[in-house]
DNA sequence: TCTGGGGTCCTAGGACCC
DNA sequence: TCTGGGGTCCTAGGACCC
């Protein structure tokens, strides 16, 4: 066993980011209450301090929102996802300033190796307010930085710059006294940690551990035997011991997902039809600029879940290809022969999509039909009807993924099913 | 009236083989 | 027919992230 040496990783992350971006461009909306909308002007994907403040939750329905905006006066904006691409991209080129090893973790968030920039620097405080200072003149965007011993603590620290006022938006967790950050991570709830959702932080508290110190100061032995090996990396990563690399080429993806509500219902084929052909477009763009190919094509349509009135109807078909390719028009031909398998007259469509699978180079062993993104629970009726698919179409034509138990239901689809086909025309939308 | 869109990883246990 | 051990592959399910 060879002695490893000590790293340290900063994280940095725009605040916001989403509003952040619209308000570099309009300088009236600062200090004022702004939330961005998802596609359709449907939900709340990003709010400003000040909407926070007023108690608005992320993913809530802008709708459900009107009489609140009105009283307080919120603005909200639809999103602008081109603009906040290239905010990103300009972005993390100034980062490549400060460090030569980065990952670009998310479109708002970047991992930087700080490993031999000690010399350059009095303080990682000081490099953190340096960049800040910079990003705000050079990008017009607002970050906290956070550097630790490792991923999950430079994560941590981030969390801390951005919720203490004290830190003005920077914490350096890699030279603290050990006592001053005990006490620290002590008034820190447990599932503030990277990699501790919500079921795991109930299970956590239900053994008491219910600060951040305490999963810190748990016995590694027990964490594994819990909750497994990633939970057990966790811990090492609050304890300053770095499990997680940085990955600084981002690995190929084994999916690729292209997918939208409809403004409005639709309810022809031929509008189906155009949609799915524009979600090829950018899903095999996807693909290409991955350098890969895709030996099956999935397409899904599925009716307004909320429409409890009208019936429901939701169904995927996977078309195998005859031989990889990524090129669009033999995608689209594959895809379009599969819509015409499953799209069934006298419902009003609201979503569809389309799922690159098989993806070269990636052995992927499983595929997500699709994910819904409803918070609900498996009723005892959809258990019912898809025991009645399963029956009649195959033994475990269609599971359903473990997101339920999490609240979220995902149907993934077994690719070894004859024909690739996964026939659910029966299925109940839960509630 | 109106409710987002993407992704990945780990593990237990069964099937199957020698 | 029974007993025994070692190993790999696959899949169903659970969880997490932005």
């Amino acid at each position: 066993m060879t002695a490893i040496a000590r790293q340290k990783f900063a994280l940095v992350d725009v605040n916001a980011m989403y509003v952040s971006c619209d308000r570099a461009f309009d300088p009236r909306l600062r200090d004022r209450p702004v939330v961005t909308l998802s596609n359709n002007d449907g939900c709340v994907v990003a709010r400003s301090n000040e909407a926070k403040a007023l108690g608005v939750g992320m993913g809530v329905p802008w709708f459900q929102l009107r009489d609140l905006a009105r009283q307080h006066g919120i603005v909200a904006l639809s999103s602008n996802y081109a603009l906040y691409a290239d905010m990103s991209n300009r972005l993390v080129s100034v980062l490549r300033e400060y460090s030569p090893r980065i990952e670009v973790y998310s479109i708002d968030e970047s991992f930087l190796s700080l490993n031999g920039l000690e010399g350059q620097w009095p303080s990682f405080s000081a490099m953190g307010q340096a960049v800040r200072a910079r990003i705000w003149r050079d990008v017009c965007l607002p970050v906290c930085y956070g550097a630790g011993d490792s991923k999950t603590l430079a994560k941590l620290a981030n969390h801390i710059a951005k919720k203490r006022p004290e830190f003005a938006g920077v914490a350096d967790l890699t030279v603290m006294p050990s006592g001053e950050m005990d006490q620290l991570l002590s008034s820190i709830d447990v599932g503030e940690v990277w990699g501790v959702g919500r079921r795991t932080a109930t299970r956590l508290q239900a053994m008491g551990i219910n600060t951040v110190q305490a999963l810190r100061a748990a016995s590694p032995k027990a964490i594994r035997a819990q909750f497994g090996v990633v939970m057990e990396r966790t811990c090492d990563e609050l304890r300053g011991r770095s499990c997680i690399e940085l990955e600084e080429v981002a690995p190929a993806k084994q999916q690729i997902i292209s997918s939208r509500s409809f403004g409005y219902t639709v309810q022809t084929l031929r509008e189906i039809e155009e949609a799915i052909s524009m979600f090829l477009a950018r899903a095999s763009e996807k693909l290409r600029a991955q350098g890969s190919r895709c030996g099956a094509v999935q397409v899904f349509v599925m009716t307004d879940r909320f429409a409890e009135r009208d019936p429901q109807y939701c169904n995927a078909f996977t078309v195998p290809m005859p031989e990889p390719s990524d090129d669009l028009r033999m995608l689209a031909r594959a895809a379009l022969w599969g819509l015409k398998r499953i799209f069934r007259t006298g419902y009003r469509y609201k979503k569809a999509g389309v799922v690159l699978m098989d993806i070269s180079g990636r052995n992927m062993q499983q595929a997500t039909l699709f994910d819904s993104g409803v918070r609900r629970a498996r009723s005892a009726e959809v258990m019912a009807a898809l025991d009645g698919l399963n029956s009649r179409y195959g033994r475990d034509t269609v599971r359903l993924g473990s997101a339920a138990g999490s609240g979220r239901w995902t149907a993934r689809f077994d690719r070894k099913t004859p024909n690739y086909t996964t026939d659910w025309g029966d299925l109940p939308i839960a509630r």
